[in-house]
DNA sequence: AAAGACCTTGCTATAATGTAACGGATCAGG
DNA sequence: CCTGATCCGTTACATTATAGCAAGGTCTTT
């Protein structure tokens, strides 16, 4: 009775998603000589329990129905370092956390978000991160770190 | 004695700033039937104080130092109904508010925030916004809201 | 193996940001 | 002036995030 095989509109196959993200976070630690430790682990493997993002209190509440003793600073601390390791992005206009689909070193990612169902598309298009430079350029700033967040609604959810 | 001699670096006349948001903003509510009050009006004046980001429990304690009794649903009332009018934004990356530099309808908006100094440039380039929906449209995703924020150095910041 | 430095985690407490709900005050329109 | 709608003051609470300390691990050096 194979798990994997729910009703999933997306058709794709999340448990595969998932390991392929903690497998490729785990070898980039190894690399860069960082702790992936079980609680880091864990809470990644939770931020990728679905492609929505999720907010630092729902993962408080899972890490602590697995039996772990947790509190706010746990799941923080586990998230400021997934970010600084580039494997989880915040998106700001939700105060939520997604999992990275590109966890090379450092991409510009864009959102589109659903506000209907939730989900949330990353793009990586390095025209939109140049519109954003030059016209920053033009007026003497120098851009460090973008915020490139849709709101709006998904193909699936038009359809419906 | 006039006040408006500050030692003011950018060397704008920011009297004259505020006033023109002012007038702006009250034109506006007039046109659309809709009721500037004097809450609304003196937070609108308090997010113009500066260019920078302010957020609302310190647009909160600038009430009270009027002596005027607040509390927080004054503030975000008031926000609320600016923000409905466009006369003021929201800056998601910092949780905080800005005054609109083009209360006119519907533009798309983009900031360049300085983390030295703390000011945001407002931006309102088409291209940005175009480059997005390209994007976007691609996947079928249909945007309704964008969300585009540049942190980095002004020009002021980085000669410094 | 022991010592020491460093990082990670558990824990408590608290800060910062944002909202729900009710009732009284105020305003526009008849 | 009534009346209905909107706005505002107030209390209480919800949500999101961080500071600080001590205990436990891990790694390196000796």
């Amino acid at each position: 009775m194979p798990k994997q095989r729910k009703s999933n509109s997306t058709r794709h196959d999340h448990a595969h998603c998932v390991a392929t993200a903690l497998a490729t976070a785990e070898a980039l630690c190894k690399t860069r000589g960082e702790r992936f430790t079980p609680v880091r682990r864990r809470v990644l493997e939770l931020v990728w329990a679905s492609h929505k993002p999720v907010g630092a209190y729902a993962l408080l509440d899972r890490l602590r129905a697995d039996g772990r003793s947790a509190a706010p600073p746990t799941v923080y601390r586990a998230l400021e370092f997934l970010l600084e390791q580039g494997l989880v992005h915040r998106v700001e206009s939700l105060n939520a956390f997604l999992g990275c689909a590109h966890p090379a070193n450092g991409h510009a990612a864009q959102f589109l978000i659903c506000r209907k169902c939730g989900t949330a598309a990353e793009l990586d298009e390095t025209d939109i991160a140049a519109a954003i430079d030059r016209h920053a350029k033009r007026t003497g700033f120098a851009v460090e770190r973008r915020t490139v967040e849709a709101l709006g609604l998904c193909a699936g959810c038009r359809a419906a």
